[in-house]
DNA sequence: ACCTGAACACCGTTCAAGT
DNA sequence: ACCTGAACACCGTTCAAGT
């Protein structure tokens, strides 16, 4: 045993990565431990921390893809040219996270240890998701500065994510999608009604 | 040994939750382990599970708890007569939040185990809070009918937690209480003006 | 240099045994 | 009946030792 060499340090990456995702998305967070993943890729628990500093940055990995799959969501969606197209957004959001939900979960549940910064390229990747809304909004607001579209669509963008994920949080039993989906539509009609009649 | 018989079942109840209320706002939710809050009662870990079924339930107590505290914090609100009434029981929330940290997140990060359904004791606290919004919301909304004013209470609450909640998920260091209390504003008027010009 | 696997310092939970 | 504390079945993480 030891110097195997099978696989090379980017291989094993991928490969935990890939378990572990398939591990959150079967079983849930609370069944992925670094040993459950080892015995997965068949190496032991010593060679994760080979690639990986430890349990959070792995969790960091794992989220950063998730983002990037919300953003590309996102950014498939085909344009409308009235403020509905806000709903769009936010029922795409919605939908990613009824299909994904324990990954969807583990971005927003998961906190990394005290003390420790949000990395730079894992910042980009919430701001790549920003950005997606700050383009559209922009196309339906004229009338405000750019610094107030972009307030607004950090503010709005917590709302439509809040309108999401609180019926979860203390709700068990079957999620009613459709009640939420009525009340993201709701959210973010009355929100850019009352946006377009303001200044 | 055993058969101490120095405080009651009540007491000892009484004696786990203040605690571990203690624990959880100095030293945070990880370091909220039965084994601590045994050490500091004086008792051993097993006498926790005389009066608590397991973590889980002790953590619902504690959030049980947690939600008085804000149904109580809003109650106390004085009302205006304008729309601004919505703001003020936002900054009110927001604000329960910035002095409870650990306690008001513990209340939405911690899941119950899969399959066990909400206590309905626990419910009725969260709808208490809910009702305090529907009765000065109803003020405000006259021309809808109390099933449209009571689905819109629980979309500005959930979007109103969702602007407080989501800038602490990601971002460390500091957190900017104040850009969020301009958040949280710009979100209820936005809402409102829009909800009171519909229909 | 790569990888192992035993060891360390923890967890939550249970339950036979003591008074 | 109340309470103990050892035991069980786990964790994440480290690191001397093997090839």
């Amino acid at each position: 045993m030891a110097r195997r060499s099978e696989h090379s340090q980017e291989e094993i990456k991928t490969m935990i990565l890939l378990a572990a995702e398939r591990i959150l998305v079967e079983e849930g967070f609370s069944a992925l431990t670094i040993r459950k993943i080892a015995i997965q890729i068949g190496y032991t628990v010593g060679s994760i921390y080979m690639v990986f500093e430890n349990r959070a940055d792995l969790v960091l990995h794992i989220n950063a893809i998730t983002l990037d799959h919300i953003a590309m969501q996102l950014g498939e969606i085909k344009r409308c040219t009235d403020a509905s197209d806000m709903d769009v957004l936010a029922k795409a959001y919605l939908n990613y996270a009824k299909h994904n939900l324990n990954r969807w979960r583990l971005v927003f549940d998961y906190h990394l240890p005290e003390g420790k910064p949000i990395p730079e390229w894992y910042q980009a990747k919430i701001d790549a998701i920003f950005r997606v809304v700050e383009v559209r909004f922009a196309q339906l607001s004229r009338n405000h500065t750019d610094a107030e579209n972009k307030k607004a669509v950090r503010i709005l963008c917590a709302a439509v994510h809040g309108v999401c994920v609180l019926p979860l949080s203390n709700t068990f039993g079957k999620i009613d999608f459709d009640a939420i989906e009525d009340g993201v539509v709701l959210l973010t009609r009355n929100f850019m009604r009352g946006w377009m009649t303001s200044n």
